[in-house]
DNA sequence: GATGCTATTGAGTGTGCGACCAATAAGCAA
DNA sequence: TTGCTTATTGGTCGCACACTCAATAGCATC
């Protein structure tokens, strides 16, 4: 009966293939975690064999390790993104505290804390999450600085009040796996308070403020 | 010749053994990570079979989850003891912050990583870490409280600001797979900053402070 | 419609893991 | 010393993983 499921092959550029594994590949890592991001999972994701990825990929972990970056470039593009012509730099940073409260948030989380625990193990990784950690930095850090530009913000490191904020954000997210339903609301608010006291902005500075509306 | 190493069996009681496979585990969690608690790795730790290791554990995630539970309460003790005989609330919170600036703080960072990433796919290990942390949370509090009470501190809600600071503390030992060489002073300085801010003390209170000598 | 390049498959290797269980022997008690 | 309880072994099973490579077939080109 051949009822074995022979598909038939689609042959696609190495370009377009490549990239359609990276996408896939990132997809799993957000949504299961990077241990998830395996030879055959991604195969399976794609309908392919095994064979190919590791054709693309001769070494796994190149494939973890661009995986992380891929998603973590787009999340850090859709929560603080490089172009902001659609408001203030205020209105920029509470929609970033916003949308970091929020659910889709944790899974966020979850990736960085997944990476940086892997990368105890994998350099390839660990050189990805120090470039991805830059990039985030640097992002805020722009951000900051065209604030304190137009007047918004004051402070005199903005490098280092954007990493200042950034450590607050990952100490909350942290515990992106475990229960956080009783946590007293000075907590909760903690990622605000730092930035409204390191910006020199008034308090609910970036709470009352209409955030601006970014397309997808 | 019979070179094969056939060991005389050493026979325990299970106490005995069940506390010995129990701290092998606990120390591998530590130096090497949790992944790296398996019935093979422990079972040669301990010169035992493997076999062995599942007879007191049958299932292998219950070993993962006590040996982390282990790890992380000897830490706390050993940073945060909870009888403090040798010196003012000040004084230990000084001295959490110095050893949590140190070198062998890294492997306790790297622990928690560990463990807050892993059990998102590990039941058992997720309510050991939620545990931990009430742990973690109760015992600064505690300091905190005692701390207020003699009039050290000043602070109306002593548990929001426990949780802040350890929120700090979380924040920035996430990095400790990463290189944090290129820090800002600021951001190095935020926990102790975070908790002269909270418990109304001078700049400098924690740092300018001699340290209680604790025994080992 | 035939040809050639190469993307893709299929099959196999070796490793490490948890789990299971009958056989064995250590060491206590009689 | 003998016997018994049970801690411990040794071996096995099934699974998932990365990695390798010769064979195959899609598809662009002629």
């Amino acid at each position: 009966m051949s009822s074995s499921v022979e598909r038939k092959r689609i042959r696609k550029t190495p370009e377009a293939r490549r990239a359609e594994i990276v996408e896939a590949a990132a997809r799993v890592a957000l949504t299961e975690g990077l241990e998830c991001v395996t030879l055959r999972r991604i195969a399976e994701e794609l309908s392919v064999r095994p064979g190919l990825i590791s054709h693309y990929f001769p070494s796994a972990e190149d494939l973890v390790a661009e995986a992380f970056a891929v998603a973590a470039t787009g999340e850090l593009d859709s929560l603080l993104p490089a172009e902001r012509p659609h408001g203030t730099p205020v209105q920029y940073l509470a929609r970033y505290f916003a949308l970091s409260a929020g659910e889709a948030y944790d899974d966020i989380s979850r990736l960085w804390i997944n990476a940086r625990h892997l990368s105890r193990y994998r350099p390839v990784l660990r050189d990805r999450v120090a470039e991805q950690e830059l990039a985030s930095d640097d992002r805020l850090e722009g951000l900051i600085r065209e604030g304190v530009e137009r007047g918004e913000f004051r402070t005199d490191d903005p490098r280092a009040a954007a990493i200042q904020i950034l450590v607050v954000l990952d100490g909350l997210g942290a515990h992106a796996n475990t229960d956080r339903s009783n946590r007293p609301e000075a907590v909760t608010r903690m990622a605000v308070t730092t930035a409204e006291r390191e910006l020199g902005l008034a308090a609910g500075a970036l709470t009352e403020t209409p955030l601006p509306v970014v397309a997808d």
